[in-house]
DNA sequence: ATAGGGTTAG
């Protein structure tokens, strides 16, 4: 029947007796060593140990040792190691594979350097341990030593090397390497070549990789997997795919691992019903294929499937690791929704991956980008070692919150705390300064990248400086900056420019940036919108209607704008003079009442933010039903009680006109209201938003 | 008498 349960019963039965024959002890063993059962294993130990066995011979404790080491059981192998009467090369080999699993590099070294006898097994073992933490050098200087020493280099050895030198895209001493192996004579074993066609393929030289490639007699579901992946990782999604099909020609049947390459080569192009076709067809569906499916999803836009997959996966009995937990973590952050980051946050705790690097900076982003930058701050101070990716999650999570001051002393303390910043660290530090106004000190900031730290700021980092600078109404000191920089300007520097323009007024500039930005972007209707937005506020209209017949005859669309509110764990969604809810008629009723009420308490709208010059009451008719308010009304008439907060999400940037609606509806119904736009975070309480007016 | 070390995917 089933032989776990066997060797279960087995041992069962053997922990009814005290007296038991050696011969069962080996037999035993050997069964724990082929299914890799260390559960059994332990058990049998603690019955030798009580009943006070002691083997003639190191046989047995060498197979425990082996079964710990193979399951990662670092502390029960060095415990069993430290109590072992006698130790042959055997025991030693078994514990260096223990610590080139899990230990630490010292343990490794330590331990071979204490080995009396080292054969060639010792010195490969240490060579793919050292690799797989990328100490390449000292993997090398071992596998000089070992050829010094006059102890036999096999195919073993070149493949751990070659391994090392792949791992950390050293392709210099890869390429040594090869040498030596063509001279050895080893071109022909296959796993030699395939770790040649990985190193190629991951150090860049993919010609070079198809070359060893297209040479090989025997090319086994590895080798067809090398290749494959190398054409994805230097973005030949194409030839992947191509390469594929050719591999199913070829007679050698695809593995899990193929598919996974494939379809993030499918994710990469957008072709997601080839994906999910492709991954229905494999029949062992394993953690990484399952990752690559809820990865893939969420890079094109579908968390929301993203999360269905997930729980596909659980139902399945497949066990998420940390790149599953963290990618549904950053899913959830994406959606913007509490109810299921919080399921997953706890579900992270359960499985005892919450202090991991990748899961914990995904929460503390999660719970930023669902506007909790408190709850984003327990988190963070319950990492044990934070890294700077840890620090960066909180100085944006505060940034993009409006606590722009809490970021800035974060970012003191980081410094503090002798953790170095790097390029990302200085978008949470200078965005910070753009909200609070700090135009000398982010300009110092901008300055000490360089200086200071030895980052070469990239145009990212020039797009906050011309936005700090704008902002500060310096705008001929944000057009200097454009042309004083390193790099051509992007779409991202312009439209910086274009916003900053249109917060001064200044329609000189804001034409020279529009004007690029349709060359760049001859499809976004923003450059459009933003530069007639500010025709209009300046009334001139013949400029507005300009801009509308070019849009017009481009056929440049507006991005469809929608916002959505999640309620009891469901996502409603709006669209502006959205009629298409269930529940339309109330919603207008109740939005309607709401407008009354703020007219008389003095709001007015805004109609200059109107894109047509139609007439002022159809104006106020297509303002008035933006889906922001549309899904603000329906939280309220949801939620009417209380003084629970209301959170809304925009896909687009947030217009004036619903901004100062929100902060109305603050004030006079006393909620607050957290807007999550496509930019930034606003938090509208009693009147204010975080966002002190400028986004 | 018995035993060990290596390649590919997020």
């Amino acid at each position: 029947m089933n032989p776990k349960h066997n060797l279960k019963q087995a041992i069962d039965s053997l922990y009814r007796h005290t007296h038991v024959n050696p011969e069962a002890y080996t037999r035993l063993v050997l069964d724990c060593v082929r299914l890799n059962d260390t559960h059994q294993a332990k058990r049998l130990q603690t019955h030798m140990d009580n009943n006070l066995f002691e083997p003639t011979t190191t046989f047995i404790h060498n197979r425990l040792l082996h079964v710990y080491a193979n399951s990662g059981k670092l502390s029960d192998a060095r415990n069993l190691f430290d109590k072992m009467p006698q130790r042959d090369i055997f025991t030693y080999n078994a514990m260096l594979k223990a610590y080139s699993k899990m230990g630490s590099v010292d343990d490794l070294l330590g331990l071979f350097k204490t080995i009396p006898c080292k054969d060639s097994v010792s010195y490969n073992t240490v060579i793919a341990g050292l690799g797989t933490r990328g100490c390449v050098s000292e993997a090398l200087e071992v596998f000089v030593r070992m050829q010094k020493e006059g102890v036999e280099v096999t195919g073993y050895s070149y493949v751990s090397v070659l391994n090392a030198c792949s791992r950390v895209l050293d392709l210099r001493r890869g390429k040594e390497v090869h040498g030596k192996v063509v001279v050895c004579g080893l071109m022909f074993s296959g796993f030699v070549c395939n770790a040649l066609t990985d190193l190629y393929a991951k150090c860049g030289e993919v010609d070079a990789a198809r070359w060893l490639f297209d040479r090989m007699r025997d090319k086994n579901v590895v080798s067809w997997n090398s290749m494959i992946s190398g054409y994805l990782k230097n973005g030949l999604v194409e030839k992947c795919i191509e390469l594929f099909s050719e591999m199913k020609l070829s007679g050698v049947k695809p593995d899990v691992v193929t598919v996974s390459n494939v379809l993030g080569a499918f994710f990469q192009m957008g072709r997601i019903g080839e994906a999910q076709k492709l991954f229905a067809e494999i029949e062992k569906k394993d953690v990484i294929s399952w990752t690559t499916m809820i990865v893939g999803h969420v890079q094109n836009g579908k968390e929301e499937d993203s999360l269905v997959l997930f729980n596909e996966m659980l139902m399945a009995n497949v066990k998420p690791d940390k790149f599953t937990i963290s990618s549904v973590v950053s899913s959830c952050a994406r959606l913007a929704s509490l109810f299921y980051g919080q399921t997953i946050h706890g579900k992270s705790v359960h499985m005892g991956v919450e202090d991991d690097t990748l899961v914990s900076s995904a929460l503390v982003d999660m719970y930023s980008k669902c506007g909790e930058p408190t709850e984003a701050r327990k988190i963070f101070d319950t990492i044990h070692a934070k890294s700077t990716v840890s620090w960066n999650s909180m100085i944006l999570g505060y940034a993009q919150n409006g606590k722009d001051l809490e970021a800035l002393t974060l970012y003191e303390e980081m410094l503090n705390n002798g953790i170095k910043p790097d390029s990302i660290t200085f978008v949470g530090v200078l965005s910070a300064c753009i909200h609070e106004g700090l135009t000398e000190r982010g300009d110092q900031y901008f300055r000490s990248m360089t200086k200071q730290h030895g980052i070469v700021p990239t145009l990212d980092h020039y797009a906050c400086l011309i936005n700090l600078l704008g902002r500060s109404g310096r705008v001929e000191g944000a057009f200097e900056t454009i042309k004083g920089m390193p790099y051509k300007p992007d779409s991202l520097i312009w439209s910086t420019l274009l916003s900053v323009c249109k917060l001064n007024g200044d329609i000189e500039h804001g034409e020279m940036a529009a004007k690029q930005l349709f060359e760049l972007e001859p499809n976004n209707a923003e450059p459009y919108i933003t530069l007639s937005n500010m025709y209009a506020a300046k009334g001139r209209w013949k400029d507005v209607a300009a801009m509308r017949s070019v849009m017009n005859s481009n056929k440049i669309k507006k991005f469809a704008a929608f916002s959505w509110v999640e309620l009891d764990g469901k996502v409603h969604k709006f669209v502006s003079e959205d009629r298409a809810h269930p529940e339309s008629e109330a919603i207008y009723r109740e939005l309607n009442r709401i407008i009354r009420k703020l007219l008389k308490a003095g709001f007015t709208p805004n109609k200059n933010l109107v894109l047509h010059d139609v007439g002022d009451d159809e104006k106020l008719e297509s303002i008035c039903y933006h889906s922001e308010k549309l899904a603000l009304a329906y939280a309220l008439m949801k939620k009417p009680e209380g003084r629970k907060t209301v959170r809304i999400l925009k896909n687009i940037r947030v217009c004036g006109d619903c901004h100062l609606f929100m902060k109305f509806v603050s004030r006079i119904i006393g909620r607050t209201i957290i807007l999550r736009d496509s930019n930034r975070f606003h938090h509208f309480s009693a009147g204010c938003c975080s966002c002190k007016d400028l986004w």
